[in-house]
DNA sequence: AAGTGGTCTAGACCACTAT
DNA sequence: TAGTGGTCTAGACCACTTT
C-alpha cells in the first residue's frame, strides 16, 4: 500500500536507469498506476530516488520505447492500455529453422541460368532475357524436409558465383545474421498457401495441407535489385508468436522494486 | 569523397540527436561506412559537431536499437551485416483489418454460454465444467466476410457482460488500442491454415483454400486468463510484410547530412 | 597507458498545457 | 504563472580493450 522504500541502489551492477525502469514496470503490473493514469512526474522521481533529470528520463524512455507509457509534453506521463498494434511477429522462429545446426542440411534440388521473362524482370528492376540463375534448394532437418526455397539472383559474369557467396545472398545470410556485406536492403512479405502437387511431393506433405509463403527481394549498396524468391515452410516447422503487456511476476505491493539490494 | 562540411543545425526544428543519427545513416548508406566497418569514436563526433558525449550517445543510440550499429565497450562502434533476425511483422495490418472503418462490420453468428471441456480448462486454467461464453463472429468488409472469430471468455456473475465489453475483449479493443483496462499481457501465434467446408462456407472461400489461423489468449491484472480464441483470416485479405536494412535514397557523396539546412 | 564505450551529475533553457 | 516533458551542456568517473 505504501509508496514503498524503494531505493535505487548505486552500487549494484544494475545501472539506476534499468532499476528504475524495473520499479515503474512492477507499479505498473501491480497496479499502483493502472492503464489511463499519470506517473509521478520527473522532477518528482528525481527527488524520490535522488537521480538527476536525465537518468530518470532514460528509464521513461524505455518504457516508452516498450509501449508501455506514453509522455505528454506539458501534460504529464500516462500509462498506456495494452495493445498489440506496436507488437509484431519476430523473425527468429525463422532463423532458427535455417540455422543449419548439426541435423540440418541443404540440397541443392536444382540450379542454372535463365533468361528474365516479364514477371521477373519487372520484380528485378533488369531487361528482358536479362540473364538470371535460378536455384532450387531444399532445407532438411532430422532426414525431413522443413523448408523449399526457390530464387533467382542476377548472374553477373564479373563475379563469378560460389556455392559459399549463393548461401550469402540466400538462407542463412540474410537470416542468420552472418557478415553479410553486400546487401543494403530487403523486403519479406508472409502470406499462407495451400501446396500444390509438386511442392508436396517435395516437402513429402500431403497436398492441399496448409504452409506459410514468405516472398524476399534484396538490393546491394548501389540499389539494384539483385535477388528474389519465396521460402515455403509447411505448418508443423514454423509458427510466430508474440506477447505483450507485462510479462512478470508482479512483487506484492510495498516490496522493493528490484530484488537487487544493497 | 570528403568528410563534408556536415554541420548540425541548432536552429533547425530536428534535434541535434536525430540530425547526427540520419548523418550516420546516410553514411552508412552510402557506403562512408560499409557494414563491418568502424565509425569514427565518440569523442570525435562531439569535437566534430560541437555537441556533448550525451547527444553524440544518443544519436548512437537510436542506430543501435534499429540493428545498424554494434557498440563495443572498450573497442569501438561498428557497422552491423544487415539480418532479418532483430526484425518482425507488424501487427498494424490486423489491427486495420478490424479497425471497424465505414464500410466494415462485425456478424454475431452465436453466442451462448457452455462449460469448460478438457481443452478450454486446460487452456484458461480454469476447473472443468466451468461456465464459459462462446462467441462466433464475423468481420465483414464491404459486403464481403473478411474474418472469423471464435472465442471463448470466462463468464463472471458478479459482472454482467454488455457487448460493448466483449468487444474490448476481443477484436478492435485489443487490437486498436482503445483505452482498454482490463487486459494485463496477452499471447498471439500464427500458423496457416487450409480452410474446411464450414469456415469456407461462412467466409465465402473455396473449401482448401489457405488462410493465416491466429490463436490468441489473455490475461487481467490478476493474472487470471479471462479468454482465448482464434482469428481465421483468407489470404488475400491479410499479408505481413517487413523491411530491412537501409530504405531512403542516399545522397550524393559530400553533401550535407540532413536537407533541413540553417 | 591510451583509447574506447557506459553511466551519471547538476544544472540550463525551451515548448507546451493547464489554471 | 506554474507545472510538465524535451533538449542539451560540460564535465566526471568507471569498465573494458588494445598496445
Amino acid at each position: 500500500m505504501s509508496p514503498a522504500p524503494a531505493v535505487i541502489s548505486k552500487t549494484s551492477a544494475e545501472p539506476a536507469y534499468a532499476q528504475l525502469a524495473n520499479y515503474l514496470r512492477y507499479r505498473i503490473a501491480d497496479g499502483t498506476y493502472p492503464p489511463g493514469s499519470q506517473i509521478p512526474p520527473e522532477v518528482t522521481l528525481g527527488r524520490q530516488f535522488n537521480l538527476s533529470p536525465m537518468t530518470v528520463r532514460r528509464a521513461i524512455g524505455i518504457l516508452t520505447d516498450e509501449g508501455l507509457l506514453k509522455p505528454l509534453q506539458g501534460r504529464g506521463t500516462f500509462v498506456r492500455a495494452i495493445d498489440w498494434q506496436n507488437s509484431g511477429f519476430s523473425l527468429r522462429p525463422l532463423a532458427e529453422l535455417v540455422s543449419q545446426g548439426g541435423n540440418t542440411k541443404v540440397r541443392m534440388l536444382n540450379i542454372h541460368t535463365v533468361k528474365a521473362d516479364e514477371r521477373l524482370a519487372d520484380k528485378l528492376r533488369v531487361p528482358l532475357q536479362t540473364r538470371l540463375i535460378h536455384v532450387l534448394r531444399l532445407l532438411v532437418r532430422d532426414g525431413a524436409p522443413v523448408l523449399l526455397q526457390s530464387g533467382h539472383l542476377l548472374y553477373d559474369p564479373r563475379q563469378p558465383l560460389v556455392e559459399a557467396e549463393l548461401d550469402v545472398i540466400s538462407l542463412s545470410g540474410l537470416l542468420s545474421g552472418s557478415s553479410n556485406t553486400l546487401v543494403k536492403k530487403g523486403e519479406l512479405e508472409t502470406r499462407p498457401k495451400t501446396l500444390n502437387r509438386g511442392e508436396a511431393e517435395l516437402l513429402r506433405q500431403p497436398e492441399g495441407s496448409a504452409a506459410f509463403a514468405m516472398e524476399y527481394l534484396f538490393w546491394n549498396f548501389q540499389d539494384e535489385c539483385i535477388g528474389c524468391g519465396f521460402f515455403l515452410v509447411p505448418f508443423p516447422f514454423l509458427s510466430f508468436k508474440t506477447k505483450i503487456g507485462l510479462w512478470f511476476d508482479a512483487p506484492e505491493r510495498g516490496a522493493a522494486g528490484t530484488p537487487a539490494a544493497s
